[in-house]
DNA sequence: CATGAATGAGTCTTCATTCAT
DNA sequence: CATGAATGAAGACTCATTCAT
């Protein structure tokens, strides 16, 4: 594999205007990506977009990679936020109630931004500090996996860790694919209704019915 | 995004000996992506692995997009294969037989090649021909929709078409992301039996069991 | 410069079947030139063009340039040929009589092909065997010397060189100039006429009229 | 045809240091036409000769061809503006008086830089914004067009356009023509004074004389 | 002689990154 | 710190020509 590039921000910016500087080729990255892809994402047209210099780019981020790093670090913070903020609310909640509110929520994680959600998962290469893309994936597990700990007795798997695995893949790659793919669907009550049902009756029926 | 690239292939291999030059090609890319990666995967490397000059190489591939598109179109190929032909040998039998079997082969269509697999899915943009990446799961979709539409009565979800959407997606993304995260995990048995029990639940409980 | 190229024909073909091969590589290159220009016209497009292998085109043409010269050459010769019948006929002629003929004659000769004519003269680097481009200028002037030659006393210009020359050049680039770039113009009466008193006017007045 | 290719500057220079860039590359290139000619005028050659980076080059030209479009229109430029301050000046003047002149003036013009003069003509192919090599006759027709114009009643021809078609072809031609092929002569006053008799019977002498 | 596969030098062009001002 | 000019390694692709079959 290539090897990996430096992508911690090289300075933070501590003044208003640095602050303005960073903002503005984050955004300008964000616009790029989506209306042009990954592939045209090149620093120059970046500084440029953001009507900022190539070299004042180069202040606050070491690298190409650095700058979508960012840009993946954010998205994936206010998505998981948002479903670690509901979590937190339900967690005393039994599934019944705790999941549809889940589903709900994790639907609107993925309509925060959904053309930049496509490109960073179709587009971006899962390499080097770029692997992150799936942050949001991994963070899910773990917040799904101490919420059903606590349901040990309650619930049908006997494997949490294979449970939370399950549970959170297949709600977050559902609401993916439907988002991407059949985006009214994705809104849709019945759509809702069927991610809940899937999860439900893993987590509660026993095998026979 | 940038403009799409030619991925029909130049020209077909008439005599033995082009025929061979073409498959080296193609297993060059296929090595280079597994050991370098996508980036690292140029034209000039693809040939000289190859041991063929970079003009034979464009003698039957017009861009290097093309090499991966055939390449993503072979594996694509073989993996639905595999998955199409156990379906037609369990067309007859109730989701308790054919899902557990399904599930099974499934995972082995993953294990065919996991790395090219893992590169294929995580480092190719899926941009142009390149989109057929996800090939593999619009077809299996359509082989389950056919599946169930027969089963009709038999089980739970009304809505055949969301049904299937929901049923193949799961299937698809818990074996790809289990035989890439977690390997040892995906050939056990308790993985096969627990994504087939999310699978048959959904299809066959009701909703308070 | 660039060193010059073989440019004669590598043998002659002297059966019917390679008369009919080199003339498909003719015909071939012409469309090319014409439809595509002559950045266009590579030796892998022509022979495919003319349904000949690569390798039997370089069985008749040592290098693409020999292809181009050949072509030059034929068309040349069929201009200057019309221009030499005419000029023998009118030879004894006063200019009065041969000069609107030959300005006549001349428009038929740039009005053979001239599509060719005009990427020929247009595109074709003036190089090697291909500055043979100019060879019906050159002709032209010849024949225009020789029959000036004769009508010494009854015509003003002194220095018989250079009036040929004023006079082949005058004829030549007007009509070139018109059949490429005002093609109506060109057919037009007017425009033959118009031809025809410059060159007459320049031949028989006095400079004070 | 080929398609077109970009040929308008990238950017334009705007500190100093970048236009001494631009001015060796254009010196660069007109240097290596001349001494090797159009077809070894490669990209890479021409930063070489210039001093510069290839990057640079490509900084201020998006492609190969706006480089000598440059060059054209600063060729072209020159040579136009000497024939238009010419003709304005003696604008008011009986062709008598003006056109020797302006034969002058043409022969100066095509002496600024003949070689360079040669090889547009000769090498650069007339495609896309190449076509521009032909601006200085379009440009000297619109002159002389205006110049008969105000002369009307005191000149021969009646169609003023077609007049002018003929007169700055014949003048354009006859003179580039001398200067490659005949350039001891094209100086000589014999020269300047035979094309001056041409131009001049046609608009003053009628067809009797 | 025909075929078409193979060759590889040669070009254009991009873009991440550095550095002088 | 900002600017933007400069860099050059790197990579995609073409095409005239050769050569094995």
């Amino acid at each position: 594999m290539t090897q990996p590039k430096r992508t911690k921000p090289r300075k933070l910016p501590q003044q208003e205007r640095s602050r303005e500087t960073v903002e503005a080729i984050l955004i300008a990255t964000t616009h790029i990506l989506i209306k042009e892809g990954y592939a045209a994402a090149n620093t120059n047209k970046i500084a440029e977009r953001a009507g900022v210099s190539i070299g004042s780019l180069y202040q606050y981020f070491p690298t190409k990679e650095a700058i979508v790093a960012a840009l993946i670090e954010r998205h994936a913070q206010s998505m998981v936020g948002l479903i670690e903020a509901k979590l937190k609310s339900v967690s005393d909640a039994p599934p019944e109630i705790a999941l549809p509110e889940l589903v709900k929520v994790c639907i609107s994680a993925h309509t925060i931004n959904p053309q930049l959600h496509k490109v960073l998962i179709e587009q971006v290469p899962r390499i080097g500090q770029l692997e992150r893309v799936t942050e949001v994936e991994k963070q899910v597990t773990l917040l799904i996996r101490s919420y059903i700990e606590d349901k040990q007795g309650q619930i049908q798997p006997q494997n949490i860790d294979l449970a939370a695995f399950i549970l959170a893949h297949t709600l977050e790659t559902l609401i993916h694919a439907a988002v991407l793919k059949e985006p009214e669907v994705s809104v849709s009550q019945e759509f809702t209704q069927e991610v809940t049902v899937i999860l439900l009756r893993y987590l509660k029926c026993n095998l026979t019915c």
